[in-house]
DNA sequence: ATATCAAACTAACAACTGTTAGTTTTAATA
DNA sequence: TATTAAAACTAACAGTTGTTAGTTTGATAT
């Protein structure tokens, strides 16, 4: 569980930090602290705290996106695709809670090329999930409800996952998946 | 539209940059830039920081306990009761969509009592939502689908309506509404 | 015209921020 | 044992932070 390298140490108890309090209000003497090192040492092995906060959100943001990608141009029915979806965000948020949180709510911290490197990841993810949902409409797979409020309100979930899991209430992976697809697909009426 | 008094007008100015950028991250020099002040005469207005951000939260933090108390004990049936709190939260979403961000994203950045209060609310809140669903399933107004995993959905999608409200491509509020009880309660598919 | 008072201002503070430079420790290798 | 390289350290920097103190401005009421 514990990563190899110091680097990538770095990274995980920063995300575990960021996920807590935000990235702006997290100072580099705190993530030093959680090391037991001092503040000056990170910088053996880190460029600077941005490189960091880019270090946790890019990499899993471009593993949305390819998977996205896959899914939208495979040749299974809308359904299917969907509950593809709903398993990429559960596996992610298994792995990297932590990772997830910090995308979530601090990419705005991103700068320069990154920040818009991110903005258009993030467009063309629900892009291809308005197309996803639209193929579905057409194909009266999919309920002719308004196409944003599908989007946004099964996004809306599948984002804010990390939120919930690990909580003592929350199911198993298993149980989770088969009830989401269910509750997200099929509603609780 | 214009808040009359300047305290409330602090108190609006520094919502909405808090929900671009974070609490953490918006200094008060920030906030009295975008009134064109200085930051010391921010003092004259309010006690600190800390109080703006108390000031933001609590407020509408307060409204959803008690709309939210008042709603689970009606005599109303649990997709009445449904319908209510979907309605609640787009009602506050369309009042003050700053605020509700920020209460979503730098509530911990509350301190001491008010951080305290705020958890109980939250968690208050969110035992009358499970007790409306324990409720729907022993009824068998609602299917016997895992209640965590209810709730959570719900409330992601509910809690995070401000980041998609004013988007272009957003429905106005009598669709939204009608469309997200459809998806929230009935499914897509 | 004078007094009043809210609300702006200037100046400054002590603490904290990310980061750099240069030095010492640690542990593995020759 | 001596050498080396990674990774820790101390000390310090320049800029930013929230906040205070004391002063000036400008409009309203006397």
């Amino acid at each position: 569980m514990k990563p190899t390298d110091r680097k990538s140490e770095i990274i995980a108890i920063a995300a575990q930090l960021f996920k807590e309090k935000g990235y702006s209000a997290v100072t580099m003497r705190d993530i030093a602290q959680a090391m037991n090192i001092k503040a000056a040492s990170l910088y053996n092995h880190i460029k600077s705290k941005q490189e960091i906060l880019v270090l946790i959100i890019i990499e899993i943001a471009e593993e949305f996106t390819q998977t996205m990608e896959t899914i939208v141009h495979s040749e299974e029915n809308t359904i299917q695709k969907l509950e593809k979806v709903i398993q990429l965000h559960i596996d992610i948020t298994l792995r990297n809670a932590d990772a997830l949180a910090c995308l979530n709510n601090d990419w705005m911290h991103l700068a320069d090329a990154e920040l818009t490197y991110f903005i258009k990841m993030r467009e063309d993810y629900e892009d291809n999930f308005r197309t996803i949902i639209k193929n579905g409409i057409a194909n009266q797979e999919i309920k002719n409800l308004n196409v944003e409020v599908i989007i946004f309100s099964t996004l809306s979930t599948l984002r804010t996952l990390y939120l919930w899991y690990g909580k003592k209430k929350s199911p198993n992976p298993t149980v989770l998946k088969s009830n989401m697809i269910q509750v997200l697909l099929n509603g609780i009426v």
